[in-house]
DNA sequence: TCCTTTCGATGAACCGATTCATTCGGCACA
DNA sequence: TGTGCCGAATGAATCGGTTCATCGAAAGGA
């Protein structure tokens, strides 16, 4: 036995070790109803002796076909992907989807280099692809539909002919701000994502346009092109300092619509450094329901999207089509969840 | 051409179409430098009609006998993991220093089964494990240790023979415990995680003793036994309930130590809804520094770690590991960070 | 013209398992 | 004793590539 740099044992030594030959020795591993007691155990004793950990993978994936995982594919770099919270429910539904079968979710990291990540794409070892708010045209999801598995796209991009998972975004921003203009605001700022996801390329996030479409409809005449803010990226910072110099001009606004959460905590903060009080000075309104909107100060009304649902449908879909094979491709599946506007306490109607 | 159910194309049946040997055409995709640019042309012509998405994943993985992909063990269910904010920066750091190679990051969902669980693990395609803050004796770290496979723990088990990324969980609590004491603290409370993470079998996480113990150190006498309080699972609900608790009673804590900041972030609503002002009526220490803290009302005084850079670490060592193969052993890496006592606003002198 | 190089293509061996048609041995029954 | 049957073990084929020793042809040099 080799002591330190011991070779990798493969079924083969195993099976020489305990006398059978290595189609039984599979057999002990995978399917022990079909070999005698005795062999079985002069095999499990063989593999022990010789620190067999069992079948190695890859080569059984490659035998089964089957590579017993599903690949995830983010849309930003897969750090900053993190920060957002309101992805934590979205993981949880897939992950809860995945439970019955010994699956593994691949993260598929966004490289500095795009070409790196599309690489790593097309070397994935997974029997398909959710695809997660992606920008159209994106290398990485170009290298997911090259490979020909089954991918499942939610929220974003919306053309392409695979299955379906996402939201009535415009609905659910026209709501919240629906619910403003019904306080009685008149002037109302907008938080916003960026629009081109790269300086090269104008890759725009329909997401993006759909929401501010939203926005803009249920404003009505409230509407002021002048007050929408830029943030990027999606995280509380750029907010807090995009909301200091809103409520620093001479006429600020009495309430804010932000496209996230995460961007409605930075608005929050803001507000409480300059004393200035949510919701009877300010009123704000998040999206996403993210799992902190309940717990800021106030507790955050905004549009609650169905995150959890989401990923469990995404995940069941795609885990569908992979076990169907390349079968009868059903009818193209395609789901608009609902969002619902939940108005908590950082909301009221404008002072005066 | 088949239409629909057309069968998954092989390296042979383009280099057949292409007119060359299997062994040119892995070239031409593998590398092109080794043969003639008419023949590499030919090849992925070939490859463009017949749809041929590239070399097949699980087979070239098993020729080159590495998996491209790196397994991540998480503690709880892999959907409650993710709602822990504090895990984002730790997911940004082995994301950033993966970056270099199309590698990929394999989740192992806990499954309801534990067995199930441990199925994942071995039958994971990885070539290495990153172990996060798991109890001793999980299934699925057994099974982690069992494939011989390089891994790395990072938190939690600390007694394993494997390198080793942590922090100095006693200190950092005890800078915490020290702090209140010093602005004249003498009620205390302390939200803590669980001991017991599953219900059959005592497992502890040494992370939760650690810190308890920092707690108990840097309180002194000021350390009362009752006002501690255990919170399951890490999330703000179950410490808003016992932070009502404790505020509710006769004579109520002046400061609260949590283990977490999400927990402090359960703290901090419980005062609000009880028209408490923190810090002016009750500090509260948080623990983490993950990305919510600085962005509460008021931000948070917390004990800092730095997640990022144990992931980063723990990637580096798995990867240099993996790189260096079944190599010589090199002396066990353990490396314990420092943690710092970041004092924002939500700590103050007790009144009065 | 003949001998060396050099470059590129070839195809067999191999990676480590699973599967399945076949063979074998033993037992029951006629 | 011969026949039939059944459960269990066998081992070759296969999964889809990569690699490398070998070979051939073309080019260069004497």
């Amino acid at each position: 036995m080799a002591r330190d740099g011991h070779q990798r044992v493969r079924l083969r030594d195993v099976a020489e070790r305990a006398g059978v030959s290595v189609g039984s020795a599979s057999q002990a591993f995978g399917r022990p109803e079909l070999v005698s007691e005795q062999v079985r155990k002069r095999v499990l004793d063989a593999a022990d002796a010789l620190g067999y950990a069992g079948p190695d993978p890859a080569a059984r994936r490659l035998r089964l076909g089957r590579a017993g995982a599903i690949g995830l594919i983010f849309a930003e770099r897969l750090g900053y992907a993190f920060t957002d919270p309101a992805q934590a429910p979205f993981l949880r539904g897939v992950a809860s989807a995945m439970e019955e079968a010994p699956n593994g979710l691949l993260l598929i990291p966004d490289s500095r280099y795009c070409e790196e990540a599309a690489r790593t794409v097309r070397e994935a070892a997974v029997d398909g692809f959710i695809v997660y708010s992606m920008p159209q045209n994106d290398p990485r999801v170009e290298a997911a539909l090259a490979r020909r598995l089954p991918v499942v796209t939610v929220d974003q991009p919306r053309g392409a002919e695979t299955p379906f998972v996402g939201i009535d975004d415009r609905a659910g921003a026209r709501s919240a701000a629906v619910h403003l203009r019904e306080l009685g605001h008149e002037r109302v700022a907008v938080l916003r994502f960026t629009q081109e996801l790269d300086v090269e390329g104008e890759r725009e996030l329909d997401l993006t346009v759909e929401r501010l479409e939203g926005y803009k409809e249920g404003l009505g005449e409230a509407w002021d092109a002048s007050l929408v803010r830029v943030c990027r990226p999606n995280a509380p910072e750029r907010a807090r300092e995009a909301t200091l110099e809103l409520l620093g001009e001479r006429e600020p606004p009495t309430a804010i619509l932000a496209m996230s959460d995460t961007l409605a905590v930075g608005a929050l903060q803001a507000a409480a450094e300059l004393g200035i009080s949510v919701p009877a000075d300010l009123s704000v309104v998040g999206f996403d329901d993210s799992p902190i909107a309940a717990h800021t100060t106030p507790p955050l009304t905004t549009v609650a999207q169905p995150q959890e649902e989401k990923g469990r449908l995404a995940a069941q879909w795609l885990i569908e089509d992979i076990e169907r094979g390349t079968g009868p491709r059903r009818k193209r599946r395609r789901v608009i969840l609902p969002t619902e506007l939940l108005v908590r306490e950082s909301t009221a109607p404008p002072r005066g």
